[in-house]
DNA sequence: TATTGTTATACTCTATAACTATA
DNA sequence: TATAGTTATAGAGTATAACAATA
């Protein structure tokens, strides 16, 4: 390989990632923007979008502290976007549901950063896509990343 | 291609994209943490390690508005990590630059967010990590990404 | 007048420590 | 006692509007 002739064309694999999530956590903050959502507002939804979850498997899944989860919580409660609920078979749990508006609203905001994002890598051929998603699902399966973002129908095995 | 095949294995590409941008968010986190930064600090860091910058073109490139910076620059001036310069052509101009102390934090975190981040592709087929490299780099260059991250010397022409 | 940056204000986000209620 | 979640507190981050100084 002649490295040499493609050094200052090609960045490293560390600067290509942090510029790549440079770039959709931008797009993500217009999107949320556009929806009057926070950032972790709208991850919140999105988490729940398909079902239901409890305040500390949401913590895990956000990387949050539960305190922090709570005010999130209040806040987004308050604008009537979720619901808490208190399963009978433990009166200390407390589960999170979007509620309808809540409901809406993520799934026209998930619609639009899908999008977003797709039009990111539509000049791309169409080999480059398929590598892309091909080696890119690899990494964040291999980390172990949490399922933040995507349909359950979708879920690799 | 038969695409029903790795429909359940392979995540679509704005999936993988936010789960990437999780993933590269969540170990920066981590190392802001082991070196006491907080994220937006170690990013201004990051950004003017190898040469000062005004505080318009940094608002610009860290997509803040200028008094949210301003604020950030204040609280990391405190910390003794940077100085603010007035440069005799223009008295209304402010120019900001590491100093040794923050020079030196700063070097340190590049270095093991690098470090990490190489690791988190390091297990791939080398043909894998070199595709990789290549198609991020195309998408970031197309989606004109700020240097948020990098080597002066290392950037595409 | 236009530009550079700061101050004032208000809110969200998030952490740690201490607390309450249930198991 | 251990677990689920909340409250209290404090600080960081960020936006908008109003301001000051310089060009």
């Amino acid at each position: 390989m002649f490295r040499e002739t493609t050094l200052a064309q090609t960045l490293r694999a560390d600067v290509a990632l942090i510029r790549l999530s440079f770039l959709v956590q931008s797009i993500y903050a217009q999107m949320c923007a556009k929806h009057d959502l926070s950032p972790a507002q709208a991850q919140l939804l999105c988490v729940i979008k398909d079902r239901p979850r409890g305040m500390s498997e949401l913590a895990g899944l956000l990387r949050l502290e539960r305190p922090g989860l709570s005010g999130l919580v209040d806040r987004i409660e308050r604008r009537g976007l979720v619901r808490r609920d208190t399963p009978v078979h433990d009166r200390r749990a407390v589960t999170l549901t979007p509620s309808p508006r809540g409901q809406k609203i993520v799934e026209a905001f998930y619609a639009e950063v899908s999008d977003r994002l797709l039009e990111v890598i539509a000049h791309l051929p169409a080999a480059d896509r398929r590598q892309f998603e091909r080696i890119a699902t690899k990494i964040v399966t291999i980390e172990c990343v949490p399922a933040v973002f995507g349909d359950e129908a979708n879920e690799p095995i």
